[in-house]
DNA sequence: TATTGACCTAGAGCAGACTCCAACCTTTAA
DNA sequence: TTAAAGGTTGGAGTCTGCTCTAGGTCAATA
């Protein structure tokens, strides 16, 4: 199993150092080793664990829910269906989202097609 | 033309007093009358272009910009290529966003198919 | 041996978007 | 005439999610 330094999980992940440490801090990550030196060691499910959770900011989950989730993990299978539920009702969160997007590209269209038709006639 | 109170723009829009007076504070909402009592009256094209604003910010348009957008608006037809372009803008990075949200539903559907499969053995 | 580079910590600071507060003013209804 | 309803203002406070600063450690290189 390959470990991670600080720079290459930065070049993974596109995350600042900043970042990394203040996701640690919130508990959104969570039991990653130190090298003798006091510098964070990242495993490759460390890695796989961060990609998720940026996964899921990115879909607009707050860090606090994030951490809530991740700790659900730490408590192991007997927590899998909560966790389930948590991500069902995220997914449906997206969905929404995802009509308030589209609700909004029909918009935009319908004034885009509006100033064309002011255009046209300059 | 139909004026609207407060109320009446509250209860249109769905927005707080406060949200209302602060998005005029910050340029976003501008030439709102009053009565000789100095109360807030909307008038139709006002409520039209609240409602604008506030598809905008929901598709993640930045007050700041919507406020950039208004002041365009007031400049009159000048603008209109401005306004176009950056109406296109917003429409591109609301078809990024709705990919991201995609492929966070591919994930969390990956992660919930795994779920069920745990589920299943147990 | 001195400096550079890659980290570390605690804690302060910042931007954005509200949200709340205190004190005040009218108009209307009891 | 007093109270309630429906506003007004300026400014402070809150929450989220970073982002930055200052000062320190350690290992390797010039």
């Amino acid at each position: 199993m390959k470990n991670f330094t600080m720079q290459e999980i930065i070049s993974e992940t596109g995350l600042t150092a900043d970042t990394l440490r203040y996701y640690e801090k919130e508990g959104m990550i969570s039991g990653i080793h130190r090298k003798p030196n006091g510098h964070r060691v990242y495993t490759n499910s460390d890695l796989e664990w961060l990609k998720f959770a940026i996964c899921l900011r990115k879909t607009g989950m707050s860090v606090k829910n994030i951490k809530e989730y991740r700790k659900l993990m730490d408590e192991g299978d007997k927590t899998i269906s909560i966790r389930k539920e948590m991500l069902k009702n995220q997914r449906e969160k997206i969905l929404e989202e995802i009509e308030v997007l589209k609700e909004g590209i029909n918009r935009l269209d319908f004034k885009l097609e509006y100033y064309q038709s002011i255009e046209s006639n300059l």
